[in-house]
RNA sequence: CGGGAUGUAGCGCAGCUUGGUAGCGCACCUCGCUUGGGACGAGGGGGUCGCAGGUUCGAAUCCUGUCAUCCCGACCA
């Protein structure tokens, strides 16, 4: 490619409305053109690393022997009505009305087409197992739309569903599968993490997300893990063990003390002279209309991914202090669970409450709280709690740590979820029809080429891992009209494109500095400079990830091009 | 959906307080000159000033409404 033809322009200057580091240099360097918030067009140098990631995807998920296929991205709202899920998407689900007024949407995952598919042609056991994925468009109208493609509202996936006839089978292709995931982001020059996560919306039981774990970057998701036996595990799903600590009240004595405007947690601790360890804190929330109160220990927070799972809701938001008084009949500040109507209020008291002694409470009056209560026996108590660095694994007992991540990717054992409500089954050897067992597997195809620039990247711009650079050498003639530059560097080019080596000759007139501000931002991950030094029949070769240069000639340098890309 | 900010040329911005022919830098076009880290000179093209009302002889500027974008929160791959 003649960089004087590639449809691409570099900015001087970053995108005023960008954030993340990967948002910026995409707009930057010319990858991504934004049409609408969290719409973007990939332009040529984009696209070419979206095949590069997909192709690497391909040829992995073949070889573990899934086969692909492309459904469609405007679904009717029929198969998403048998599913159950037409209801509870939510405005996450882009809908719309075709010409008949019929309801329709844009894809945002693809479990209920698969799934009619899969049902219509397959009947037998005897063509289980199955696994079939896709690489297309989704569309989900997030909430609020950011980091360019780390978080976009129409992004590329790439989607597997498989079949099976036992739980057992499935868990084998999931293991193939997490596998693959491996090998897939490996080749993709991304080391990940598999950590467990809550299933969200998709639903299923067993999850793990792979993580591209970064300590700089804007990714979301909390990371727990644990050097010592490998265990992982986002923070919507982390379990831990409390280091120990004394969790007693001191008070002897159960009775209502005045605790006037003291409001916080913190000003309550101080105010009695305690830890906030040992006040016994209520959360109130409304889920799916209705109040719930959580009670956790004062020094905790709620996770409230675990709490939508634990009350089993669709959605949970936090309660507005009218609603406090209306549903609790106190002000916040000085609720408890005692004194409600749990016929009306759901009630959950959180794992950290678990041997609190002595503790307080709010006395669920203005201005009071109860000192020296106790909880009463037999209470069950859930897990609903943010766990914190420090805190320790719970499966060998050493010290948790705590890194961001950005998942890339997530792999779901589903079971029966969408296979039963659309009764979607095969006939087995007994002549008995039984819904398929399911699990999903999805990589974020444009996410993960954000986070590869998220991982990969200096002040001057973007250091791609040679597998999917979108080219992996920038030829820079330092003078173009000089015919003895000019010469070597179109030879170089011709020899390294037929030996597939990629190559871009930077043809444009422009002086040195041009070119070579635009190769670092671009992220080539080799730079052959064809200037003064060929005097001497010597070229300057250098890669962008070290930044080492070396005085080389043309022909090692096209030696040391294979060398480097084939290794 | 709450709080904050911003909408002026492809990108980055000034002008608005105090209403009077819409500007600067980059990018783009022409000519000259230059060619190892985003040169220089001269000339040129491009904008219903987010949109809709209103006030006014006259609105980018003042008023009202509305839409969009960004940040924080809520929420979420």
């Amino acid at each position: 490619m003649k960089m004087s033809k590639l449809f691409v322009q570099t900015l001087r200057e970053f995108p005023n409305d960008a954030e993340a580091i990967s948002h910026k240099l995409l707009v930057r360097a010319g990858y991504i053109k934004k049409l609408a918030n969290g719409i973007y067009t990939y332009m040529p140098l984009a696209q070419r690393v979206l095949a590069k990631i997909s192709n690497i995807i391909r040829e992995e998920m073949n070889a573990s022997g899934a086969q692909e296929l492309l459904m469609p991205f405007v679904q009717p709202a029929e198969v998403w009505q048998k599913s159950g899920r037409w209801q509870v998407y939510g405005k996450e689900l882009l809908r719309c009305k075709d010409r008949h007024d019929n309801d329709m949407c844009l894809a945002p995952t693809h479990e209920e087409v698969i799934t009619s598919v899969v049902s219509d042609t397959i009947n037998s056991y005897k063509q289980l197992p199955l696994n079939v994925y896709q690489i297309q468009s989704k569309f989900r109208d997030e909430i609020r739309p950011r980091f360019g493609l780390l978080r976009g509202r129409e992004f590329i996936m790439k989607d597997a569903y498989s079949f099976h006839t036992s739980q057992e089978d499935l868990e084998r292709e999931y293991q193939v599968m997490a596998d693959t995931y491996t090998k897939i982001f490996k080749r993709c020059g991304l080391e990940t993490r598999a950590v467990q996560s809550d299933s969200g919306a998709i639903g299923g039981s067993v999850s793990h997300e792979y993580m591209v774990l970064t300590d700089t970057a804007v990714g979301e998701n909390d990371v727990f893990y644990c050097d010592s036996c490998g265990y992982s595990a986002n923070s919507n799903h982390a379990i831990s063990i409390l280091p120990s600590e004394i969790t007693d009240g001191g008070f002897l004595k159960e009775e209502i003390v005045d605790t006037p405007n003291v409001k916080t947690i913190e000003d309550l601790a101080k105010f009695l002279n305690i830890n906030e360890n040992c006040i016994l804190k209520a959360v109130a929330y409304i889920y799916d209309s209705k109040p719930a109160v959580v009670m956790i220990r004062g020094d905790k927070e709620v996770e409230e991914t675990k709490l939508l799972n634990a009350l089993n809701a669709l959605e949970i938001r936090p309660m507005e202090e009218s609603e406090v008084v209306e549903y609790l009949g106190s002000s916040a500040g000085f609720i408890s669970y005692r004194g409600i109507d749990k016929t009306k209020v759901k009630v959950l008291f959180d794992k950290t409450a678990k041997g609190m002694k002595n503790f307080v409470i709010g006395a669920n009056e203005k201005d009071k709280h109860i000192v020296g209560a106790n909880l009463e026996e037999n209470i069950d108590f859930v897990d609903v709690s943010l766990v914190k660095e420090g805190e320790y694994c719970s499966v060998c007992k050493k010290p948790l740590k705590v890194t961001r991540g950005i998942e890339v990717g997530n792999i779901f054992q589903l079971g029966t979820k969408y296979s039963k409500p659309m009764n979607a089954c095969y006939t087995d050897a007994e002549g008995q029809l039984k819904p398929y067992i399911m699990g999903c597997y999805g990589i974020g195809v444009s996410r993960t080429m954000a986070a590869a620039i998220e991982k990969y990247h200096d002040d001057f711009g973007i250091i791609w891992p040679k597998e999917i650079a979108p080219y992996h050498v920038d030829i820079v003639p330092v003078n173009i009209d000089d015919e003895v530059q000019s010469k070597v560097a179109y030879d170089l080019y011709d020899k390294l494109n037929k030996l597939g080596i990629e190559a871009v000759i930077d043809d444009r007139s422009d002086r040195a500095g041009v070119k070579f501000k635009d190769a670092d931002l671009i992220g080539f991950p080799i730079r052959i400079t064809v200037g003064k030094t060929i005097s001497d029949g010597l070229v300057e070769f250098k890669t962008r990830n070290d930044g080492v240069v070396e005085k080389i000639t043309p022909d090692e340098a096209i030696e040391k091009c294979q060398k480097i890309l084939l290794s």
